[in-house]
DNA sequence: CGCTACATTGATGATTGTCAACAAGTGTGG
DNA sequence: CCACACTTGTTGACAATCATCAATGTAGCG
């Protein structure tokens, strides 16, 4: 068991690498096997756990409010639905993502989160947090930095969907996807989409087949391989170029919040 | 001269009608004349204030975050900066707004804020709320409830953003618009558009020629008149048909939080 | 093995972006 | 007061992107 690598980026944009990822629980593509460990910023000690099976939903739009969730591992999406029905992903979710934080507001969820993997996570009561975030100073500080940093996602993402070109919203997903992976100690490259090409295009406001023919491009370019939900990106640079980009400039849409100082 | 409205939306959906808006100050359309009042909810007494004019910007990207503002008249638009510098504007805060969330994550504002008109806020420095929050329920209440509504309204602009067909967008956007001058107290059917086409177009993800067009086509079919910034809507069930939405189901994206309970 | 869900690819057309011209309104300075 | 620049809004023509419809292929799963 390995400590989970879980990045801390400041205003700065500067990185470290603190801890290591826990390993996958359940049905895992092979390559994910990653040496276990604990994902220990979260009070060490028996902290509540709670594992999804493939497919199950974590919570649903609707269900009552009371925990706050951290993954530990798997991968889930974010289901918003708006008043008239209509269904939207808002959002990957994957290690060191914190989920729940839409049903602070009201005491319901809005959002279903569906589990892609077998996964598990962090259950942290929501009235501990509380408890927590009036007693310590730190506590206080890192609930609102979760849903803080849960606006800036939200910006982040509307900038995305108002990017016009769909080939510029693709390269931004994949490379966003890709640096989280990176960030998680795993390949920046070559990686396993966890979801549809349906899952992506709503992600993206796109058509399925707008996805699956932009990904077929970019095939045939020579920027990455793809094959079903297996991906490796082969030239950056040109990826970069089409999201618009830069290395430096570009910043994760989910930035992870603990980090190895943090202690609950 | 009317009293304006502030209702506040509980879990279930109830509203109530409680607080007062202050008279716009500066140079305000004639129609926006409104009783003078206090916003109560918030420490009645001498709580600073700041004036912005026409143009000027609350607080810019960059800017170090300190305080937190809650519109008390005036409008403004709020612009997200992408990496590639891409501009966006995420919102168009009115009274009982607040702003200023987005700095707390990186103790920078990640956003400029404008004003449309000459505006006032209340300056709500960050280390009181900060300070309220640990000391009182309430306090600490309310402050999530800012945070969590900040990124409901996200995950909503997310909807309209990937809501495929321009004309359902521009729908949604008046509707949305209509609903909060209701809730001021306004007329919900005719006001005045402070914001050029182009930063409608921003918002919803559209070009200003696209804004344009749906306008004069609106008009065309008579669901509403418009002339320059002036428009009156007409047809409020074709609205909500063309909006996908339904009276009933009809949320407001941004709802206010403050209301006559609340003190600090 | 067949069923089902998912993915790819093509043909086609609608929606919307782009470019351009022009009108209307506003403020400035002579 | 008028001329002027400048911003904003409207409208048209055209092209490009992307959604839609449809057919086919592929992988996973009972």
């Amino acid at each position: 068991m390995e400590p989970a690598v879980l990045d801390r980026h400041g205003g700065g944009g500067m990185s470290r690498t603190i801890a290591k990822v826990l390993r996958p629980v359940g049905i895992e593509p092979p390559q994910r096997t990653v040496a276990p460990s604990s994902v220990t910023p979260l009070k060490p000690a028996n902290r509540l756990r709670r594992r999804v099976r493939r497919g199950e939903t974590l919570f649903g739009a609707g269900d009552p409010f009371g925990t706050l969730f951290v993954v530990q591992g798997g991968h889930f999406k974010c289901l918003a639905t708006s008043p008239n029905g209509q269904v939207q992903v808002t959002g990957f979710p994957m290690v060191a993502d914190v989920l729940g934080l839409d049903g602070i507001d009201t005491g319901f969820h809005q959002c279903d989160v569906v589990a892609f993997d077998s996964a598990e996570v962090f259950v942290l009561p929501f009235a501990e947090c509380e408890q927590w975030s009036r007693d310590t100073a730190n506590g206080q500080r890192l609930m609102r930095r979760m849903l803080a940093r849960e606006i800036t996602r939200g910006h982040d993402h509307m900038l995305l969907l108002s990017a016009t070109r769909a080939e510029q919203r693709v390269a931004i997903f994949l490379l966003d996807l890709s640096e989280r992976y990176r960030r998680m100690g795993e390949s920046r490259s070559r990686f396993a989409l966890r979801m549809t090409r349906q899952d992506i295009g709503s992600y993206l406001g796109l058509q399925l087949e707008t996805v699956s023919r932009l990904l077929s491009h970019f095939q045939r370019e020579g920027f990455l391989q793809v094959q079903g939900r297996e991906i490796a990106l082969l030239d950056f640079p040109v990826l970069w170029r089409l999201s618009g980009h830069t290395p430096d400039t570009h910043r994760p849409m989910v930035e992870p919040i603990l980090d190895g100082r943090t202690r609950m």
